[in-house]
DNA sequence: CTCCAGGGATGAT
DNA sequence: ATCATCCATGGA
């Protein structure tokens, strides 16, 4: 298949892919095989410009958030060590337009377990109850909808390495399939009535709800607060302090971050995690 | 406020 | 080959 091309100047491919926002793109030669909603894509970067196969340029554009300003967008975040670092190690990532029941689903998905668990656990929902589709000669697998996912049950989602995960992803797939939570709809809700009725689907807390808003609904302020970011915020932003609660963090981190706080959260998760510091605490 | 179940990969011994 | 560590939510 003859791959097309656009001009993709400010991007990571690579680095966006990796940096925990996503998790089912998989290394293809050059490039990544994955799939965007129900289309299967190939997708590989080649200096300035993406070449892909499988959807219209547009799509493409969208889903990898090629529009974002990223020069005003990193001209915001605040200038001190931490962040400036981050913002020169992060150069051309962009937090991508995920579909929102996948990304919600995933993150349902992902807590308490680390990056490559999450990979695993979204390769088997996919393989196990998704749609298996070809490009470039691959199989890439959707990621199964509601409805679907609904119609399992908790055992059928154990056998996916959910663990106690398999139940609250079961009831938030029923209450989104019978239509009591209209994701759709959410997105005329305000940020705090939206993190409301995201907090109230089983499986999802603050620190999910905060991925949701980011990664699937555009709410560029919402800071989700994992233990990574939580080691940088304590260790360069409250030194001296001994008690600082979560409700203190979370209120510093939704002002001193500014408008695209999601974003500077975005590149201080990437950056700590690759730059391999662990700090540990002497108590 | 504190404590803790939960489970599988990953890193250390 | 065992042992410790990583981790978010929700309920006691």
């Amino acid at each position: 298949m003859k791959l097309r091309e656009i001009a993709a100047p400010d991007f990571d491919l690579a680095m966006t892919l990796n940096s925990g926002q996503v998790f089912h793109w998989e290394k293809q030669g050059h490039g990544f095989l994955g799939a965007i909603g129900e289309t299967p894509v190939y997708v590989q970067q080649d200096g300035r410009t993406l070449n892909f196969a499988g959807l219209s340029a547009k799509a493409i554009v969208d889903y990898f958030a090629l529009d974002h300003p990223l020069d005003e967008i990193c001209a915001t975040f605040p200038k001190d060590a931490a962040m400036n670092s981050a913002r020169e190690f992060c150069r051309g990532l962009r937090i991508i337009r995920q579909p929102t029941w996948e990304c919600l689903a995933t993150f349902i998905c992902s807590s308490m377990k680390q990056v490559a668990h999450i990979r695993q656990i979204s390769a088997a929902l996919r393989r196990r109850f998704g749609t298996a589709k070809k490009i470039v000669g691959c199989n890439v697998f959707t990621f199964p909808a509601p409805a679907r996912l609904a119609r399992t049950s908790e055992s059928d989602l154990r056998a996916c390495a959910l663990g106690y995960r398999a139940r609250n992803l079961l009831m938030t797939a029923r209450q989104v399939a019978s239509d009591v939570a209209n994701l759709q709809s959410w997105n005329n809700l305000s940020d705090s009535d939206l993190r409301k009725r995201l907090c109230d689907l089983p499986g999802v807390g603050t620190k999910v709800a905060n991925c949701v808003m980011l990664f699937a609904y555009e709410r560029n302020s919402a800071f989700p607060i994992d233990v990574w970011i939580e080691r940088v915020l304590r260790e360069q932003y409250f030194t001296a302090e001994s008690r600082v609660t979560a409700k203190t963090l979370a209120e510093f981190a939704a002002t001193y971050f500014g408008a695209h706080g999601g974003y500077a959260q975005q590149y201080l998760f990437h950056y700590t995690r690759m730059s391999g510091q662990r700090m540990r605490e002497i108590s």
